[in-house]
RNA sequence: GCGGGUGUAGCUCAGUGGUAGAGCGUCACGUUGCCAACGUGAAUGUCGUCGGUUCAAAUCCGAUCACCCGCUCCA
């Protein structure tokens, strides 16, 4: 029984392998390579091309049936890698996510500048040297801490009180993401307790702010994330060096061009972060010339890119990858349900395709951790061979509300509303007045959106199928699903004479009309079968002296070594049948 | 971004200042009777790149790039 933890397999005799055998190579390798690039091989794109296809059959052509025992309906679509700027401001990651990042100069600990708090001594004086729009919302600073400083002063009611009254405190206070919100609410509180309450810190902000509450601080700390300064009275969480911290870099995730022969802020693109905003942008389109009704999906495969921080771990996070995903858009009052079957129903896709159960698993996102778009989400994960005895993401299953489609309604102004008009019928039949019709048939639907990584599916396969053999020539063998396997048979003459190449090559003539496969009559048989372990090939026909007299040829097992005799006629069925498990 | 490590033939690696090496693989020819058999022969390198020291650098120094490990990030 071989080993299947990818725990005891190494990851860089993976790289190699993938090198020797064409799976993967360095991008631009004669000049050095690039940060963060692969090319896929002969046999990678192959293995790619299988897991893509096979994705795309089992969601677009033929997709599952559904909790309800209907069969569930998803288009596909391909669209453009590069799209209107303001498309990715709606999306959220044109700004939001430009994470600025921080160093603490002693310990050299980075972290993700919102992650961090600054702590203020008190003084509205000393704060107001760094009068700038520490808002963003057009709120100058000085007089805005002037303003919650001399709040801080006053009994709870009557702060309340100013605050309702205060239309700028308001508008501050209305954006839930806002930092002033954070600041206000915390500061505001009675007590920190109170303060941790209000301002809804997270679990993981919390104990960061009580670690700096180990510290003499003034009575109500000031949290302000995302802005540095070198004198601003931070305190390292980690080391515990008082305002040693670095100006915030920005870190610029998403990749730029300009659209146009010259360049200019004017003509200024942006290559896609996620396949995901092309699906939105064309969901009115499909529901306007598709027939499709609520609910439904739109899938897509394509490339993505990201400017990633650290490029790392092979093909596991590179700058450019791809993506296979589906926007499932559903009823709001179905979307638990939709979550829940897609979710184990992924799992299932993955299993599928010969992963190991146990290499397998969900993880349910903290609260915290949950993206801007998202209302919960999974990530199914692979025990990859980097992170063993830990997982790493394969694929997240994210519950976006109506998050994107909203978003996406108020920046282009275009109406993003479905009519459910068998809901329309239903309140009809039940007697329900119009506005409660209306109410249930009118909507902007929710999306259920489960978003694999095709490349890092590629990994998780080659990694699966890495299964090292001291008893076998090749020492090591890719235990590919037939169906996955970039080439599917081997065709030998056992020796190079006696009528025995003639054979073969008829053989082989016949199968590759229909399969990948390979025929070779160099060298010794077992160098043949050993390169085949290597590239993966399940199995392999030999052509020897039984094959001239009885017609029979043998086919030897990648993964047992073992042979059985077939007749040469059955060959191609054999496949068939194999490719098919 | 930081710290550590590595970089010599397709792969694995030896080579600590004096002519660029081995094993495996690849290719050709011969052989072959089911698991990298054997014989003969062949191709393959700006020693990651650039610069410096030196009569002389794969080797010493500096910079840079890429990969690996750890930290960190990953919408």
């Amino acid at each position: 029984m071989p080993d299947i933890d990818p725990a005891n397999k190494s990851m860089e005799e993976i790289v190699a392998l993938c090198k020797r055998r064409g799976f993967v190579y360095p991008a631009s390798e004669i000049y050095g390579g690039i940060n963060g690039f692969w090319d896929y091989g002969p046999l990678g794109t192959a293995l790619k091309n299988n897991i893509r296809d096979h994705w795309w059959k089992q969601t677009v052509e033929c997709p599952p049936i559904g909790p309800d025992g209907e069969p569930v309906s998803i288009v596909g679509l391909d669209s453009s890698i590069i799209q209107n700027p303001k498309v990715w401001e709606a999306s959220g990651h044109v700004g939001g996510f430009n994470d600025p990042m921080t160093m603490y100069k002693e310990c050299k600990k980075l972290l993700r500048a919102d992650h961090v708090w600054y702590v203020f001594y008190g003084n509205p004086d000393e704060i107001g040297k760094y009068g700038e729009d520490l808002t963003g919302q057009g709120v100058d600073v000085r007089s805005f801490f002037s303003d919650v400083f001399a709040l801080e002063q006053l009994p709870p009611d009557e702060r309340q009180r100013i605050i309702n009254e205060d239309a700028n405190l308001k508008q501050a206070l209305g954006n839930t993401e806002s930092l002033p919100f954070l600041i206000k609410k915390a500061v505001l509180a009675g007590s920190k307790e109170e303060a941790f309450e209000a301002a809804e810190f997270s679990s993981k902000q919390r104990k960061a702010i009580e670690k700096h509450g180990a510290k003499p601080l003034t009575t109500y700390p000031l949290m302000v994330p995302d802005r540095a300064w070198d004198d601003g009275g931070s305190l390292c969480p980690n080391c515990e060096s008082r305002d040693s911290l670095t100006e915030p870099r920005q870190f610029n995730l998403m990749f730029e061009s300009y659209a146009g022969a010259i360049q200019s802020a004017e003509n200024k693109v942006y290559l896609r972060p996620e396949t995901a905003q092309g699906i939105f942008l064309n969901y009115k389109n499909v529901v306007d010339t598709m027939r499709v009704k609520m609910p439904f999906g739109i899938a897509q495969v394509g490339k993505s890119f990201r400017n990633e921080v650290t490029p790392r771990n092979f093909i596991f996070r590179s700058r450019e990858f791809e993506q296979m995903e589906m926007e499932w858009f559903c009823a709001p009052d179905d979307s638990p349900k939709w979550y829940d079957f897609w979710k184990h129903e992924r799992m299932r896709w993955w299993e599928s395709l010969g992963v190991s159960k146990s290499n397998l698993r969900f993880r349910d996102h903290d609260e915290d951790e949950l993206a801007h778009y998202s209302k919960m989400c999974v990530d199914i994960e692979y025990k990859y061979p980097f992170t063993a005895p830990g997982y790493g993401e394969l694929e997240g299953v994210a519950h976006r509300g109506c998050y994107d489609l909203t978003q996406h309604q108020t920046h282009s102004k275009q109406k993003m509303e479905y009519f459910d008009q068998e809901r329309q019928v239903k309140g009809q039949k039940a007697g329900l007045s119009k506005d409660e019709i209306n109410a249930q048939s009118k909507y902007i639907p929710n999306v259920i959106e489960p978003a694999s990584g095709l490349t890092r599916g590629v990994l998780v396969l080659l990694t699966e199928a890495y299964t090292p053999d001291e008893s076998r020539a090749s020492k090591v063998y890719m235990k590919f699903k037939p169906k996955f396997a970039p080439i599917k048979a081997g065709v030998f003459p056992l020796v190079n004479k006696d009528g025995m190449p003639e054979v073969a090559q008829k053989l082989y003539m016949g199968l590759r009309e229909k399969f990948a496969c390979q025929l070779d009559a160099k060298q010794s048989i077992g160098k043949r079968y050993a390169r085949m372990d290597e590239a993966g090939t399940p199995y392999c026909f030999t052509i020897d002296g039984e094959t001239l007299t009885g017609g029979t040829v043998t086919v030897r097992d990648r993964d047992s070594q073992s042979q059985e005799r077939i007749n040469i006629d059955k060959v191609e069925a054999f496949l068939d049948e194999k490719m098919g498990e």
